[in-house]
RNA sequence: UGAGAUAUAGCUCAAUGGUCAGAGCAGAUGCCUUAUACGUAUCCGGUUACAGGUUCAAGCCCUGUUAUCUCAACCA
């Protein structure tokens, strides 16, 4: 005989653990794309993990997303393939070697280093540094059921991979789109080396620090023709100075230009010079400064002070406002160079404008020294400002910037750059020279250079004002220095003069959240700088560049095989002993053919190319590693040397969905989209799902440091995966961050999956009683069901609509949360304990059959839609309800011939099944039943003890209809035994009038208020008259308002003397009266559930019948007596005697309600 | 500093501009009417972050502020 299976509990993980095993007998996730062979392919993209860091729970929360999608899609027919990928370049890789060595970058390729290592042994050491925790990823994979090919991934660092990328270099390089420039960017001089922006926001990276800052003074050239447009100066001094502040001095010398904002206001302030020289303290001078900071430097009361009664020495000086004008006035004035050590090669000394300029702090004015801050330099460039550049690559000044008193040339312009041994010789030197030259009287400390450049600054004349400023600013993590901005040489893609390109496509990407894509990401393209590809790194991609040493010749190597050409020519004419590449044999893509060589460091730099006689060099720098993913789509398919069909005839291009955290918002997503742009013309991605951060349960970031991590290992064992992703998904939308908190899973468990097994159970115990087993080819037709079946089937084909549409729309917590709601709301807690009679009752029946059936239906089709979310407890469930006729299924080809729920097809909607009035009816019911169970609360009645009647107050006929045709299922749910009707002509009945404000609204405008007013204080009168006629007319400020039926509601609120509850329009009202009989009845079912305990308690099987011995009593004879064939028929009772006495020791001792109690005993009869 | 997101009950989340802001969890109080106490019912719990504005009507629209998060930047 065919049984179903039962369980004795639910085992979330070991239910993962066995379906696990039965998808690898069965190949199961290979056969979901095999048996979808010529169907449409859903392209999906892998966002490459680097497998030198363990998996996190955010992991297995962005690869839940991505794997639900791509099982969504599956079951609806598509040919989802899904090619993993390892993202095994970069930083991160550097660092983690380098510490695992015990080394720094310095000792790569130094010789003279006492840790001396090669940088091939390096790269080595790389390679396998990247695949470290690759089993631990491919567990994590496999455990949280993320279903991808790691068969056969993309590596990164793979030669078929570098040579596509090299391959799209040169497509950018051809189109024009690739030059090489200097930008300026965070630089360690004591690291020697360019540090990222990742590196930099390290923690610890940005400290505060206290620098010497000042206020200079830079002298307008031939100020008597300074003349600004409209405002001509009425000057008595022929000294005006412009202001301007400075965190850095040490950048003064490389001065070349002042900025100002195009409509900032300037005001010209005549006053006496702070600082002056000997011999002019009483001549005044004009400075020029925002007019929103004069205060900050000009108290208002000094202005009062008189001109004429100033001493030098002075602490408040007069001033005067003598001019005033826009900055974009002042744009184009020059000045005399503040210190002239070198003079530039080019126009300088300019003021421009600049949109960066702010009156937040500082004079409005900004010293512009272009070599050492990204907007000087931009600024400068955008106005033809040549530039100074008179600080060294070890952060030492050129020698030319000396001063036989303040020193500066070839000294480290950060104090911070400084050991203490050379901190103290150039004291020594420092005292010695300042107190000969009577400087300084008693030199106590080392002067920094910012220092001294204020002091010489002062005894110039050049300085308004010095101060100790404190402000964060970033520091090498790897020295602990700060780092300067410093021109490097960098090799660009030209994104910004393609921006509309950019914004313009991205206007045909699906984004979610929307707001990601148009603000996030859309403001970012609107703004996108050219992308600097340049890293001076080890261990990445090298940039297959190679120039002369004069820069005039240039080759840029595509392929493989271009590069073996190139060398053996190079060979040829004696450039190269050999052929690195002698091995490789093109257009042969076999993994051997491809490992006979390497394209990384050092490899690549000891191949010299020649061009016209000329040797050629490779250009030193590796690319940005994030070139290396954004590539992804083209080079995991080793495009164009293999599969070009695949991209060129847009078939596995553009991807239908990628999904990645929200961080990767300038990151993967950016670098996808700028090379699917600038070198395919198209989106590289049609839908894209950017999701949030997985926080600690108090919103926290989670990190190792502070101990919060999460570990997914850990989790799944404890959970299974099913509960893990269900919680993670349900619990929040993708995109929003979630607070992670392991009660959140426990609640799933139990709230979700337990009610699930319950409900499976339960079916499975009665099929199995009574031998039913699911037969597909005859099932009862859903028309010829009762009421409560078409009613769950009704609401089924509404929830398989809304949850199809939400995975439709990639909101997954909303398919998860139908899906909650239907299995606890509809399905357990109504279908299934409102027909639970209809399983136990008597024999197989029509009526029986159709309540298996019905709920067979519900629990595969449930199952079917969650199993994107949970794919093994729904596997598990799929072949608890369908194994038993496997085998039939197959011989019919009927839909349950798979052997596993990921290969079927998705369910459709079927609307003929749906019916919204019955849903509505049955929402009725519930209303109803709830009412009836909150009075019952309320007068402690509990809900064995029959009542007589509900009375019902119905206005309308089709409301009395709708009460009707669910009245049965009210009256057994709240154990009452009949329902009235009523309307005016039986019983007193208190109404209530409720506005429709949305007619009304648009009726009454300002008026509404006053209506209101009026209809409240008037509800009888209005009830009345709109009942009889149909309208109402009031007048409310002269303004006549016609209320008609449709603009209020009319509801019945309460029966004078019943108990009444109402909800909405709705109110019910209990007759909470207790005949004798009924108390006889209430107490009889005390009885019936007191001998189902024992029954329970004893052991017996729900079909075993009883023989059934009650000791008399004379408060309940009466009532078993009366009920004695319900009683028995509940029961299975074959005999229920009434006996004088009960030996103790074969009955039990029971309590029939507070007052009344007896022994009963039970036995088995067969 | 810029761009973006978020802010609703103790917690996690809902709520086409419309009447009384809802669920689940937690808490309190009951209830085991042959699936389930991993259950179930009732109750308690709100200045919808703050301040303005638009509107007959605002949790929702607009402006500003604050806090948190992400990314980018940190430049005088």
């Amino acid at each position: 005989m065919k049984k179903y299976p039962e369980y004795k509990k639910l085992e979330l993980p070991r239910i993962s653990n066995d379906i696990l095993n039965y998808w690898k007998e069965n190949n199961t996730f290979q056969k979901t794309i095999s048996s979808r062979e010529g169907a449409t392919p859903w392209v999906f993209y892998e966002g490459p993990p680097s497998a030198n860091g363990m998996p996190g729970i955010h992991h297995v929360m962005a690869r839940a997303i991505k794997d639900i999608f791509c099982r969504f899609k599956t079951l609806q027919g598509y040919q989802v393939k899904r090619k993993a990928g390892w993202d095994t370049h970069g930083l991160p890789i550097e660092l983690a070697v380098e510490k695992s060595l015990g080394i720094t970058k310095e000792d790569i390729g130094n010789k003279n280093s006492s840790k001396y290592i090669s940088v091939e042994d390096y790269n080595k050491a790389c390679r396998k540094e990247v695949m470290k925790y690759t089993d631990q990823w491919e567990q994590v994979t496999a455990q949280m059921g993320y279903w991808v090919d790691m068969s056969d991934p993309y590596i990164t660092y793979d030669n078929k991979y570098i040579e596509s990328v090299w391959w799209l270099l040169k497509d950018l390089y051809n189109k024009d789109l690739l030059y090489k420039g200097f930008t300026i960017q965070p630089y360690s001089p004591a690291a020697g080396t360019g540090l990222s922006s990742a590196e930099l926001n390290q923690p610890g990276c940005y400290r505060d620090v206290k620098d010497r800052t000042a206020t200079v003074m830079f002298r307008v050239v031939d100020s008597l023709k300074f003349k600004v447009e409209s405002s001509e100066l009425k000057v008595e001094s022929d000294e005006i100075y412009f202001l301007a502040w400075t965190t850095t001095p040490w950048t003064l010398p490389s001065n070349t230009a002042l900025a100002v904002g195009k409509d900032i206001d300037y005001v010209a302030v005549k006053t006496f010079h702070p600082h002056p020289v000997k011999g002019k303290e009483t001549e005044p001078v004009v400075l020029i400064l925002a007019k929103d900071l004069l205060s900050k430097y000009f108290p208002a009361k000094n202005a009062e002070l008189k001109f004429e009664e100033y001493k030098a020495g002075d602490k408040n000086s007069p001033y005067t406002v003598v001019g005033e004008f826009k900055g974009s006035q002042l744009a184009g004035s020059t000045y005399q160079q503040l210190l002239p050590f070198v003079q530039p090669d080019g126009k300088a000394f300019e003021v421009v404008c600049g949109d960066f300029v702010t009156t937040t702090d500082g004079t409005g004015i900004v010293h512009i020294a272009p070599s050492f801050g990204a907007d000087d330099f931009k600024v400068a460039r955008e106005n033809g400002i040549a530039s100074l550049t008179l600080v060294d690559r070890r952060g030492k000044f050129l020698p030319e910037v000396q001063d036989g008193t303040f020193l500066f040339g070839e000294e480290f312009v950060k104090e911070a750059y400084l050991n203490d041994a050379e901190k103290q010789t150039e004291f020594e030197k420092q005292k010695q020279i300042l107190e000969a030259a009577g400087k300084i009287k008693e030199l106590k400390a080392y002067l920094s250079v910012d220092e001294r450049i204020v002091l010489k600054l002062q005894e110039e004349g050049k300085l308004f004002k010095k101060e100790t400023y404190e402000h964060s600013y970033p520091h090498c993590w790897r020295t602990d220095k700060p780092v300067l901005y410093y021109p490097l040489d960098s090799w660009f893609v030209k994104v910004a003069q393609n921006r509309s390109k950019l914004v313009e496509l991205n206007q045909q990407i699906n984004w979610k959240p929307e707001s990601t894509g148009t603000g996030r990401f859309g403001e970012w393209l609107k703004n996108a700088l050219d992308w600097n590809l340049s890293r001076s790194r080890f261990w990445g991609i090298p940039l297959p560049i190679w120039t002369s040493e004069d820069k005039s010749e240039q080759l840029i190597i595509g392929s493989a095989e271009e590069l073996k050409q190139h060398i053996s020519n190079s060979v040829a004419k004696g450039f190269m002993t050999g052929n690195p590449l002698e091995q490789f044999v093109p257009g042969n893509f076999s993994k051997d053919n491809y490992g006979s060589f390497d394209l990384h460091k050092p490899y690549a730099d000891n191949i010299v190319l020649e061009k016209n006689g000329k040797k050629l060099f490779r250009e030193p720098d590796l690319i940005d590693v994030w070139f290396d993913s954004g590539s992804m789509p083209y080079a995991q398919v080793h495009y164009p040397f293999e599969n070009k069909e695949l991209i060129d005839g847009r078939k596995n291009y553009p991807a239908d969905f990628i999904a990645e955290g929200v961080d990767q918002t300038r990151g993967w997503f950016y670098t996808l989209h700028v090379i699917g742009a600038l070198c395919f013309d198209s989106i590289a991605y049609k839908n894209v799902v950017s999701n949030g951060l997985v926080l600690d349960k108090n919103g926290n970031k989670m990190s190792k440091s502070r101990g919060n991590a999460v570990d997914p290992f850990k989790t799944i064992d404890k959970y299974g995966a099913d509960a893990t992703r269900w919680y993670m998904i349900a619990n929040a939308a993708p995109w929003e961050n979630l607070k992670f908190n392991e009660e959140g899973i426990e609640e799933v468990q139990r709230k979700l999956f337990g009610t699930l097994y319950n409900t499976y159970g339960f079916y499975a115990l009665y099929a199995n009683v009574d031998n039913f087993v699911i037969d597909e080819q005859n099932i009862l037709p859903v028309s010829e069901r009762i009421e409560l079946d078409r009613w769950i089937i009704s609401e089924l084909q509404t929830l398989i609509e809304n949850v199809t549409n939400a995975y439709e729309t990639f909101e997954p917590h909303r398919a998860a949360r139908f899906i909650e709601d239907f299995v606890d709301e509809h399905l357990s807690n109504w279908y299934v304990r409102l027909s639970r009679r209809r399983f136990w009752r008597g024999e197989m029946s029509t009526d029986k059959k159709a309540a298996y059936e019905t709920l067979h239906e519900c629990l595969m089709v449930v199952t079917q839609l969650m199993s994107p979310i949970a794919p093994f407890f729904s596997e598990w469930m799929y072949q608890n309800l369908t194994a038993l006729i496997r085998a039939e299924a197959v011989a019919n080809n009927s839909p349950l011939r798979w052997d596993s729920l990921h290969l079927t097809n998705l369910v459709k909607a079927d609307k003929t099944k749906q019916d919204k009035a019955l849903e509505e009816r049955m929402e009725l019911a519930q209303k109803v039943s709830s009412m009836v169970l909150s009075i019952r609360k309320k007068e402690n009645l509990r809900v064995r003890q029959p009542l007589q009647r509900i009375q019902i107050p119905t206005l309308d006929a089709e409301f009395s209809m709708k009460i009707e045709a669910v009245k049965d299922i009210i009256l057994s749910e709240v154990n009452v035994k009949q329902i009235d009707l009523v309307d005016e002509s039986h019983t007193q009945i208190v109404k209530n009038l409720k506005l429709n404000f949305k007619t009304l609204g648009k009726k009454c405008g300002p008026n509404m208020k006053a209506v209101q007013a009026y209809a409240l204080e008037n509800a009888a009168e209005l009830i009345k008259i709109i009942e009889k006629e149909g309208r109402y007319v009031l007048n409310i400020n002269n303004a006549e308002i016609v209320l008609e039926t449709e603009d209020v509601e009319i509801i019945p609120v309460d029966i004078p003397g019943w108990k009444v509850a109402n909800s909405g329009a709705i109110t019910v009202a209990l007759d909470i009266n207790i005949s004798e009989e009924l108390k006889n009845e209430g107490l009889a079912r005390e009885v019936v559930n007191r001998i189902q305990n024992l029954r329970k308690d004893s052991g017996f099987e729900v079909t075993d019948r009883i023989l059934v011995k009650i000791k008399q009593n004379s408060q309940l004879d009466n009532a078993i007596k009366n009920n004695l064939s319900y009683i028995c028929s509940e029961t299975l009772t074959n005999d229920l005697q009434l006996v004088q006495e009960l030996s103790t020791a074969n009955a039990v001792s029971i309590e029939v309600d507070e007052l009344i109690s007896t022994l009963i005993s039970i036995e088995k009869q067969n």
